[in-house]
DNA sequence: GATGAATGAGACTTCATTCAT
DNA sequence: AATGAATGAAGTCTCATTCAT
């Protein structure tokens, strides 16, 4: 495994590319997106931005109409740019390999993913609490994951199944049992549990799934 | 298995035991625990909640000294009453029985908690917000749930482990790996994503447990 | 001629029936008429108008949801309440008498209605400017207007006619000539120039009219 | 009678004449002139002004040091230029010839005024805005109309006093009761009553006019 | 205890104006 | 001369909290 896929690389990038951002604009946003993660959205005000940001108050609403947007603004690029992106850098990389064995196949998914998420966890925070109380971005987002998993996860499963290497599970189910363990790791670590080192976990979680998910 | 738990149910029962509440106090913290499961907290705003409960706004600060002390009203029940009493009877009911095989305990447990959750979806909301960016709740939450583990669970699956019936796996990645179905279904659930009746994610939960944890 | 009567006064009257307007809110309201008759609408802040009116800015906002509703607050009860409730006692005591001539007519409508004008100046210049920019408003007022006029110039110029004591020239025209001796006279005041006193004016409208609505 | 006489066209002659504006400079005076006529003053923003004007923001205040001076520089044209000019060719072309009836001069004076402000009530509008609440413009304005109406109109009315074809009516009064007709059609047009054509209205008031101010 | 009008601090937002390019 | 991003003062508005009744 090589280091960790940043979405803020990620993201960084897709404003370097994307719109003509000034460089304040960027600062706007970088600081937005820390804050939220620290603060939360809502705990979070346009001074402690334009602070943060080193820019003035008005120079937030030049570009972004009021906070809602701003963090649309931060949300957006992660549905339609970062998320799409990186599965599919994912599903080539990691997933639509040809593997030999269901073990091969989690190892590279679950290996992946999770240093993924662990890399991620302040930046999920934010797209998380966006999506609870949201249900336009809800919807947004499920579109979204639902594509990346039909176009990625979907064929790789499909075909793991036509070699015998996976039980009978639908397979939004094994979709979902994989993802759960991602999630109980988040929690984890969101929790700050007892410590557990993420390759040790990485270690028990595939053996888990390569057991229970075998035909 | 009867009727699910309903955490409300716990949490109305703990208002009447517990406190010398009055009706209106009640009506109070019903209508902020059904708002911030709603709106989120920081969108429900006091006049929000004296609306729904047919109280004036002052009245709303008689006995809780603010917004926050209102929202630490409704999760400190969950923490000092709820949960354990929910743990302690799940304990006694669900999980310290002398099961013969690991395919039981899990059909009692995973079965049990499934619809638990299922059935107090938003509520979890309401809690899973407050201990997002609050620490000294987050750190309260820890311990109790900490401490409801290692009476309920952990002794039980050390009892399994000396049966022979699950594999060596140390007891908190046991026990994550099993939130982990729990956590999965609750995103399924909220992310109101294809429709999988939960009786049927119950089964293939406890099929893929069933070989993944055993020896 | 009685005293003028003031448009304010059947204002304050108006507030004082209708709505259970509390103390503060009617001095929030008497604030902002007179500030925006002064400064007008939009030089007016929310702040001028509660320190005007003694109040805490946040006051203002309790019963009006924004500084647009306030003027609304301010204009509607003139078209709703003050125009017809003036339009009908105008009728009554001034219009729809039985006249024997023309100049009757004139002197009793021209001199009540002058007198009304200029005691009500500054109430008129907010109407007019909420007139300016605001079609809902204007059309508002178009409609109360055309009903007062219906009910009460027209019935009593048809009358006039049918004795032969106007010139055969239709309702509206004989309206619109009439009114435009009320403008002339706001103009004057309004442009504050050569003084003229109103009474003199009045004189030399009526004898103008008279001769030239005469058959 | 030709087409009537555009504010505007003098407008943007005086434009063309009198400074060097550059073009630019001259699409922002445009642009001005037409949103505070749709919007009004305080409601038109610069940005709107230099979006409309195809120019950029900074652009606006190359020439005018600020949006009132802006104002001011579409408001004096009017009071330095085009209505002394207007009244200079009107006095010459309508007032001051040799009238052998009142008729035949209200035939001119009101003809030509009444297409003249009905052609401008755009532009109207902004002008008395800017009175509306501005006692320095009031006064300049004053001093303006004034003199126009003391080099042109009084002249005119005092030759046909002396010719016994006006009543025995002071000046001022004279003035005002015919300025009031013009008066009247802007208002009936401004609140877009039951339409009546303009040359029916030019009609009925120079009957009445006609009748009123006879000796 | 309960009420709900009143408060005011502080948040969001606007926009005339400046200034480096 | 022109640009347009940036500014920040000032305005609008929200809402948790207080308090007289």
């Amino acid at each position: 495994m090589s280091e960790p896929t940043q979405i803020s690389t990620y993201f960084k990038e897709a404003m370097t590319e994307n719109r003509n951002l000034t460089e304040k604009q960027k600062q706007i946003l970088e600081a937005s997106l820390s804050l939220f993660a620290e603060k939360g959205f809502a705990n979070t005000t346009t001074a402690n931005i334009a602070q943060r940001a080193d820019v003035a108050e008005g120079t937030v609403y030049k570009r972004y109409a009021n906070k809602q947007e701003l963090l649309r603004a931060i949300i957006q690029p992660f549905l339609a740019v970062v998320l799409p992106r990186m599965a599919t850098e994912f599903g080539a990389e990691r997933v639509n390999l040809p593997f030999n064995t269901l073990r091969d196949f989690l190892t590279s998914v679950v290996t992946d993913r999770m240093h993924f998420v662990m890399a991620n966890i302040s930046v999920i925070k934010v797209l998380f609490e966006a999506l609870m109380y949201n249900v336009e971005l809800r919807n947004k987002f499920k579109d979204v994951a639902t594509k990346a998993i039909g176009q990625i996860f979907t064929p790789a499963v499909t075909r793991l199944k036509e070699q015998h290497l996976v039980a009978d599970i639908p397979n939004d189910m094994v979709f979902q049992l994989v993802i759960s363990t991602f999630l109980g790791a988040v929690y984890r670590e969101f929790l700050d549990l007892s410590p557990r080192d993420v390759n040790e976990q990485i270690t028990f979680i595939i053996d888990t799934l390569d057991k229970g998910l075998r035909p």
